[in-house]
DNA sequence: GTAGGACATCGACCGTTGTCAATATAGGTG
DNA sequence: CACCTATATTGACAACGGTCGATGTCCTAC
């Protein structure tokens, strides 16, 4: 239900340390840009998508998109593989999923 | 399982405006604040407070937390309820779900 | 009416963050 | 080796956001 990394919910009385964590994780999330690549490799065959395959659909310069790659894979969020000159990402849906739960 | 207000879940293809709305909608938790205003309000007694209770836990001076509070209130997460001249908040359950659900 | 207490708003400061252009790195191909 | 392509990093800028002190507003009690 919970990993050794962060809060399982917030029944329990939340203290600072435990509330950046969480927010840290959270704030991954809460950004369009990011929210639209999240949903692009749900979308995406095989959950997976590389870098170029993500510019154009979000309308973002190529650094842009792989710094909030980078931000969601610094997350736990997202997983990376490199693929000769690619670099292909999906979503780790556990991690994901474990977020969703804090919230319920 | 949704509302009219906001997107239902990240399957389907994500474009800005739907994006830009549920970042706003997450960007409200994303703070460790209002985390941890939320698992104290989780934790009162009927599952509500007003402002005097919640300076002391979180250590923030009472404009800020009136500030956090409301953040969640526009965000539709939390309700409020004037009593004379106290200010009770209550956490809106089922719009914090439906906002759990969409990260799944 | 006057005084006091609870909460909201305002204004300002400052750290954070999203964005891009330019550049660097690294892998593949000839 | 040289060249191209995909991705990452850097640097800079503008916009946003959390915080507090000071002040305003509203309700209650006397």
């Amino acid at each position: 239900m919970t990993t050794d990394c962060c809060p399982a919910d917030l029944t329990a009385p939340l203290d600072r340390a435990g509330a950046e964590r969480l927010a840290r994780l959270l704030k991954a999330v809460a950004d369009p840009a990011r929210l639209q690549l999240l949903s692009l490799l749900k979308a995406s065959p095989g959950g997976e998508a590389c870098v170029c395959d993500l510019t154009a659909p979000t309308g973002l310069s190529q650094p842009t998109v792989s710094h909030h790659l980078k931000v969601l894979a610094e997350a736990g969020l997202l997983n990376r593989e490199q693929r000769g000159t690619w670099a292909w990402y999906s979503i780790d849906t556990q991690r994901l999923a474990e977020l969703s739960a804090v919230l319920q």
